[in-house]
DNA sequence: GGCTGATCTTTTGCATACGATTTGAAACGT
DNA sequence: ACGTTTCAAATCGTATGCAAAAGATCAGCC
């Protein structure tokens, strides 16, 4: 499927190459456990190995990819520990976002998350579960933009991971969603009054009420299979 | 200085060398701000340009250097508000990690943990200020490792860049790490205890204070400038 | 005298090439 | 029939080479 690529800029090609991958992953195209062979994927890009690989490197330190020396790269997996895990460490970082943001969002930012809110009612009413998905990664990643904490550059790809690709294996139910909206609601409604101690504390709680719910899932699963 | 080089694993080059490069930073060996010429450090690790790039990209990943698109890579550096911001994530992730710690963590570990707290306790009494820092950066990578997460990856370099990087420029008080001595034994106690949440109220509250300690420190070394 | 522009050097960024390791499987022996 | 061993193809990891861009230097001009 050699694709000719645009570029968007004139910097790196390793750097266009890494948010391409990243944005196959998120899409699914590369399926979790999935082995990323680096000359199809050059050749695909039209491109050598050289920049390939740094880009691969980056994903690793991202998380998204494992590396097995001698073999390559798989798109990292996630059983339900790791998972609860990962949720743990977003707990604590997406509280610091929404605090930094009630500390220093534009107005234009508040204007915007106030959008999204919207957005996101008319998606939960009419319940498409793609497009939930998708507005709550962007509603997430604009909080941590607004916050301005170049710290908190590694929660990207936690985000993306924990929320989007690992998100298809364990349904989503429309009153979850539902609530995830009143509570998105509450961390917008926080940075829109400044109060940095109650965004924090609302998006933790938010957090945790997620994982929180997970984990109640997935155990109810576990036993199912077990009987 | 051609330096032949040690394998301690049979694992990839470009991982020792990033590894070496982290060590350099850590110790000051490549000061914040110092350009990093790849053909120079290749030829004194003796090997070539690609595996160095690339340990260069994870470096730039974990926020060790930061990289001009045609210029090259520089140590990077930290103003106050960077730095804050980075002890307000550290504040969040190491609760994190005493949390796990708290439920994880080995007997054997936790022995470890009680060990290191008599030895900071020595150091501290004969104020020896590099190896209060060494214990200290030691201390808090032995909770993140008991705390078995391993989403917490990313705060390692956090840590050494806080702690250890920038710390020359802001003068170490005995005082202050007498308390943190304190705080480091009360962090090891709930976790001793087996008491997740105090643990990280604990841990929180140790960097929280670190920081503005910090804050304060470098507010009033402002002002006497003006003066 | 300071500023601007062109040239020249250095260094990066990408492509290509080669050796080492792993993987998969077929052949062999038990 | 099953496990073991050997061998070949494929793929990774590293080295080398080349073109383009950034930075420095110096001459010319205002």
């Amino acid at each position: 499927m050699t694709q000719t690529f645009e570029w968007r800029s004139q910097s790196r090609l390793l750097d266009e190459i890494a948010q391409a991958l990243r944005e196959r992953i998120y899409a699914g195209i590369y399926a979790p456990g999935a082995t990323l062979r680096q000359e199809r994927i050059a050749a695909e890009f039209g491109i050598s190995r050289t920049p390939l690989r740094e880009a691969l490197r980056v994903l690793e330190r991202d998380g998204l990819v494992v590396n097995k020396p001698g073999s390559g790269v798989r798109v990292a997996t996630a059983d339900l520990p790791k998972l609860l895990d990962a949720y743990a460490v977003r707990e604590a970082m997406d509280g610091v976002a929404a605090r930094n943001a009630a500390e220093r969002a534009t107005a234009p930012e508040i204007k915007a998350l106030v959008k999204q809110i919207e957005q996101q009612q008319k998606v939960v009413e009419r319940w498409d579960p793609a497009a939930y998905t998708q507005s709550n990664v962007v509603f997430h990643e604009a909080i941590v933009s607004a916050s301005r904490n170049t710290s908190l550059s590694s929660l990207g790809p936690l985000l993306r991971m924990t929320s989007q690709v690992f998100a298809p294996a364990f349904s989503l139910s429309s009153e979850r969603a539902s609530t995830a909206v009143t509570e998105h609601r509450m961390i917008v409604e926080a940075i829109a009054a400044r109060n940095p101690d109650e965004a924090e504390k609302v998006a933790r709680a938010h957090i945790h009420a997620t994982a929180t719910r997970l984990k109640a899932l997935l155990e109810e699963r576990e036993t199912d299979n077990e009987a």
